[in-house]
DNA sequence: ACGCTGACTATTA
DNA sequence: CTAATAGCCAGCG
């Protein structure tokens, strides 16, 4: 896993100098951590809220270390902008990802949520750091 | 140091 | 609709 370091040399340029002294992986847990119960969110939307909506892909690196964050980090509520499951491999076992997501109501078929306009949360709107 | 990889996305053909 | 391309940036061999 990652040893969260603070490398997010980019993101404190982004972020405005005083109010956030989180890191990158931090910064996405913590919004991770928000999306309301039976809600789902991508990885591009989180991105955006942080303001490097280029980089999404660190959204995902950083939810690969999420196992080791305390508390724990929904990370089975986050997929890709269309409602793919593509991180449920990372999980353990591969399944639990759509397990949880029914635990919360949201129906999953074939590996996509279904309904996922309906049930998308997004951070930038509701959020808005 | 260099190049490749990846839980992504937007754009173009 | 699909396929290819480019941007993103931290880790790793």
């Amino acid at each position: 896993m990652p040893p969260l370091k603070k490398t997010n040399t980019k993101l404190k340029a982004v972020v405005p100098s005083g109010k956030r002294d989180e890191t990158f992986f931090e910064l996405v847990y913590d919004v991770t951590r928000q999306i309301p119960r039976g809600r789902v969110t991508s990885y591009g939307a989180i991105a955006a809220c942080l303001g490097t909506k280029l980089s999404a892909r660190m959204v995902g690196w950083a939810l690969n270390g999420s196992s080791s964050v305390r508390p724990r980090v929904p990370a089975h509520r986050v997929v890709n902008r269309i409602g793919l499951l593509t991180g449920k491999h990372h999980f353990t076992p591969p399944g639990q990802m759509k397990k949880l997501l029914n635990k919360e109501g949201i129906k999953v078929r074939n590996d996509q949520v279904v309904d996922f306009e309906k049930l998308f949360w997004d951070p930038v709107k509701e959020l808005e750091i």
